[in-house]
DNA sequence: ACATCAGTTAGACAGTTGTCGAAACATAAA
DNA sequence: TTTATGTTTCGACAACTGTCTAACTGATGT
């Protein structure tokens, strides 16, 4: 359930961006999610590197409130879904904005 | 003195351009740079926004290590210079590790 | 009903970061 | 040689962040 992106992203979602990218970590589960072009399932990415269920979810969060992924919920799962048009959108900005 | 970009950027510099970003006085003293296409006086970036020097030159200090200015030393003044082929790069890294 | 499993929330802790004033440094002007 | 000016460094502090374990919630299976 995410809000589709008409316009250029809000200013302070730029913000939210780039500290969710930050994270080395939260960088590495980009890039898992962006592999494959369905959804991911949390455990998937929980197995694929060392970090507490409690980090994990904290990440996703993160994530989340950055506009940067989707969650979608099958029962007691959680599937993943990388947002690229929010990943477009952003690049896009911080080349009008900088460059 | 900044070194040219031939290949790819380190993924360690991905990680400190991101953090230099996620800044968001970092972020308007880019958008400052890049306004001029020559460089711009460490004054002039100082009296656009209330900020104490020791912050700024901090700030600098940051945008300098992730590589994304230039400093040319006139004297006792200092120049900054944004350096766009980094922010090109950067872009298209993020593009083919996410998108 | 009970036990198990996936994920979240709460609470705590160490490390990092943004900020400033004061002092230091370096250059220029008097 | 003083004095003034632009920038950097130092030391401190509050706020934030990543991490974990433990406890909790909700769904599934027995």
């Amino acid at each position: 359930m995410s809000i589709p992106i008409r316009t250029a992203l809000p200013e302070n979602q730029i913000q939210l961006i780039m500290r969710a990218l930050a994270d080395p970590r939260r960088y590495d589960i980009l890039k898992k999610l962006g592999d494959g072009h369905n959804t991911t399932p949390c455990a998937a990415i929980r197995e694929s590197m060392r970090i507490s269920a409690a980090t994990l979810s904290h990440h996703m969060r993160e994530l989340e409130i950055a506009g940067l992924v989707d969650v979608v919920r099958d029962g007691k799962f959680a599937n993943y879904r990388l947002r690229r048009e929010v990943l477009e959108a952003f690049l896009e900005r911080i080349r009008t904005d900088l460059i």
